[in-house]
DNA sequence: TATATATTTGTAATGATTACATTTTTATGG
DNA sequence: CCATAAAAATGTAATCATTACAAATATATA
């Protein structure tokens, strides 16, 4: 029984071979990649696989807390690690990098009851972009 | 002199009616208004403002650092307030409120050298929208 | 006033995401 | 093994915020 199975069961998935595909590229390739790159990725070994499919499955895993959605200004990034962490984003290259920090916890405030989420991300340049003039 | 005028030349913006008009409505409105809000709130007084002319006008604003433009999964936000700060967005009415918190600095990590920005954003679900059972 | 420059406008294009109907695959029971 | 129902995957069309761009209008300057 392979591992990826198991972990699909035990959030009550059901592990169809596009849905470990799936899985398994988020699990080997922790870059963040946008819908759009994980469909070219694996457009190679699942040559019918549909863009539609790969919205369909990233919403049943973040819908199972398995994946979990970043929100940046142009593509929407999915990050399989559940650790809470920061990232930074390169707005030259657009490469999201992971920043090992904790994010803060919401102070008191009087408008807020439930904080069910936090993103914590900073923009700039990074070394590799910067070194390039 | 009025005060806008002043201050958007202070910032090398030529001061046109339709650039105060807007950061006037940004200074008065510190809710994080989406561009359709503030096109739609000065149209009456604006009849043929078009929303190019809002888009055109908030990235001059932003460009000058007069604003800053929240990235969230639906619609982008303008913000007038230039302290750092956090955010707080309300899934269920889209409300995007004001923490009094300055998100931490980036630690310094191998791969960053410059970071122009920070957004810190927490999500879940607000008072008003929770007692509203 | 004439001319150049800046600003605003209207419309069309872009492109990621979603909606939805159809097809294909999988499970179940006789 | 077949029949049937449920689940999963697909393809295409619609949505909609944002951008591109060219034309029109307003403003400054000489
Ligand atoms: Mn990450
Ligand atoms: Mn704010
Ligand atoms: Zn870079
Ligand atoms: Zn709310």
């Amino acid at each position: 029984m392979e591992r990826v199975q198991t972990l699909l069961r035990n959030h009550d998935i059901r592990p169809s071979y596009t849905r470990m595909a799936i899985y398994r590229y988020l699990d080997e390739n922790r870059n963040h990649p946008t819908v759009e790159a994980i469909h070219e990725a694996l457009s190679a070994s699942l040559p019918t696989l549909s863009k539609t499919t790969v919205y369909n499955t990233l919403h049943l895993f973040i819908r199972h807390h398995l994946v979990k959605e970043i929100d940046l200004q142009d593509h929407k990034r999915y990050d399989i690690v559940q650790e809470p962490h920061a990232h930074f984003k390169c707005d030259v290259c657009d490469t999201l990098y992971d920043i090992d920090i904790v994010p803060p916890n919401a102070p008191t405030h009087d408008d807020i009851v439930d904080v069910r989420d936090v993103q914590l991300v900073y923009h700039g340049t990074c070394k590799r972009c910067q070194q390039a003039v």
